[in-house]
DNA sequence: AGCCAGGACAAGT
DNA sequence: ACTTGTCATGGC
């Protein structure tokens, strides 16, 4: 058992954020997360501070929290970044603080957005769970899912997305897309994604910045898009930000509050 | 019951 | 380069 110390982090904010699909709310902010091969138990023990455990050592599971939930990025400086004019994203961040983008696998990311193209979150959820073979289960590597059938990817109800998931999974394990795209800048990578099936702007953006950590990435779905519409009819300044990635999230989530969506 | 979902894609302007 | 219809499934 160990702890761990943010600037700023709050569980269910992420939980709600439409980033991750397989975390187990277990009540009052407990949450079991199957990642790396395991699954970690995580627990909000006050404002700055969640507890972790896990069937590994403590060190083990102190560096893999560390890193998945991005611990060295500074999100103070991100909030106080913020245009002090911008009285929107003020208080989108203002109700969003605690939010971190995770560092989350690159194949699962890539895969649980290929699924959520023209999908929503609950379903998400379950067809990802199915993917896996539990909820519990680790995620199957892009090698894995190569090997099924299109009818068997489709009768986990991926739909018309369960082609587009087979041939991605086949170039990404035959290129090694993790080697290909590790440390790549944020237009290469974003283009090496779309040449992948079921993979368009938005989704790629997304990759870019939860399974990349490409915090320039700017998803525009729905959400994002009415936000701009009603919001910024002039452009969005910060949207070039090197932390625009982050400030997205905040709208996203925001906006889905205040639609009650959480 | 019908609308919509963290869109991508191909075909048509 | 921009617009439009279509795609499979099920949550709400």
């Amino acid at each position: 058992m160990t702890t761990l110390k943010f600037d700023h982090i709050d569980l269910d904010l992420i939980a709600a954020s439409g980033q991750c699909f397989r975390w187990i709310p277990l009540g009052a902010g407990k949450y079991a997360i199957p990642v790396y091969g395991t699954v970690f138990a995580a627990e909000q023990i006050g404002p700055h501070a969640v507890r972790f455990e896990a069937e590994w050592p403590d060190a083990c599971v102190c560096e893999a929290m560390e890193h998945y939930f991005d611990v060295q990025s500074d999100y103070g400086a991100i909030l106080r970044d913020i245009d002090p004019a911008d009285g929107y994203l003020r208080a989108a961040a203002e109700s969003e603080q605690g939010i971190r983008i995770l560092r989350q696998p690159l194949w699962e990311t890539i895969a649980s957005f290929i699924v959520s193209q023209n999908n929503n979150i609950p379903r998400i959820r379950t067809i990802l769970a199915r993917l896996c073979g539990g909820a519990q289960a680790p995620f199957p590597d892009a090698a894995d899912v190569a090997r099924l059938t299109a009818q068997e990817i489709r009768a986990m109800g991926l739909g018309y997305r369960a082609e587009y998931l087979l041939r991605t999974a086949g170039r990404f394990a035959q290129e090694d897309g993790e080697a290909a795209l590790r440390g790549m800048a944020y237009a290469p990578a974003r283009e090496w994604l779309m040449a992948c099936a079921g993979i368009g702007p938005k989704v790629a953006d997304c990759i870019c910045l939860y399974g990349l950590g490409l915090k320039e990435a700017f998803p525009m779905d729905v959400w994002v898009k009415r936000v701009l519409e009603r919001h910024y009819p002039d452009g969005f300044g910060q949207r070039t930000s090197p932390y625009a990635g982050v400030y997205q999230q905040y709208m996203f989530a925001y906006e889905r509050k205040l639609e009650g969506r959480t």
